[in-house]
DNA sequence: TCAACCTTGACACAACCGTGGTAAGGTTGG
DNA sequence: CCAACCTTACCACGGTTGTGTCAAGGTTGA
């Protein structure tokens, strides 16, 4: 049975057994379930519960925040509709010619990709872990 | 006094005046005010509260969640700190090779702000008020 | 002037959130 | 077999949200 339970997973990422469940149940990070029903916590997922602890402590976030955005990445619909209203904020249109704006935006999220891309390098998540033997 | 008062703003919304103050403590809508100190509803206003209680309905939204939105829009930091943990999802590397996603991604933001820009037509909003007069 | 508005601030209250605990029962490994 | 885990499902409980109402005071317009 490879991978942390639950407890396991609680004392090295500072998270408590009860809100891991609970991190799950806002859909935020969902550890694979052995034959009989365990939480097994592997590397990417201990990973993962540490840095959304400094997420939520760096920027001042709530679980229930960061699943909004999960559902809103995950229901493209929706983002779109809310991002619509939000651009639709009072500002003469005038002020910005739309073209220019487009391409600040095309570029701001060329900018986000390629430091996700940075990030992202594969090896980095497993490596941090404490308990990878 | 040209504008609505928060009264007839909540008449012709939908809203209650209570919860039009709330929404302008929530950052969503602030109208400007009058020399005393008085909210002063204008078309635009009318609007986007209508279009706020639609965009709600719709999507099962609360306010405190497009506050949020809106929140994560005026702070990139923030937003791009929320968007890299999400990207970070466990997914096999090998499945979809960076590159493909990344155009991906690309395409589904530049789809996003052509359908945008076309909903944006400036004098869309103003039109469908029913106070213009 | 005076009724009918407006303002902010407070109290209230149900419903939900974050978090802990406990109970009843299944799994695991020595 | 048995201690020490795990599971789900509840109760609890202070804090926040969404909403109403009321109070004390300023503004407006006939």
């Amino acid at each position: 049975m490879d991978g942390l339970t639950i407890q396991e997973a609680a004392e090295t990422t500072g998270w408590s057994s009860r809100m891991l469940r609970y991190v799950e149940r806002e859909g935020l990070i969902a550890p694979r379930r052995s034959v009989s029903g365990y939480r097994l916590y592997g590397p990417e997922e201990l990973q993962r519960l540490r840095t959304l602890r400094g997420l939520l402590e760096r920027h001042g976030l709530s679980l229930g925040e960061v699943g909004f955005a999960l559902r809103l990445s995950r229901d493209p619909d929706m983002e779109r509709a809310v991002e619509l209203w939000l651009e639709a904020r009072p500002r003469r249109p005038e002020d910005v010619p739309a073209k220019d704006w487009l391409r600040f935006e095309q570029e701001k999220h060329q900018r986000l990709l390629a430091e996700a891309a940075q990030l992202t390098t594969p090896a980095a998540e497993a490596a941090t872990t404490t308990t990878t033997t």
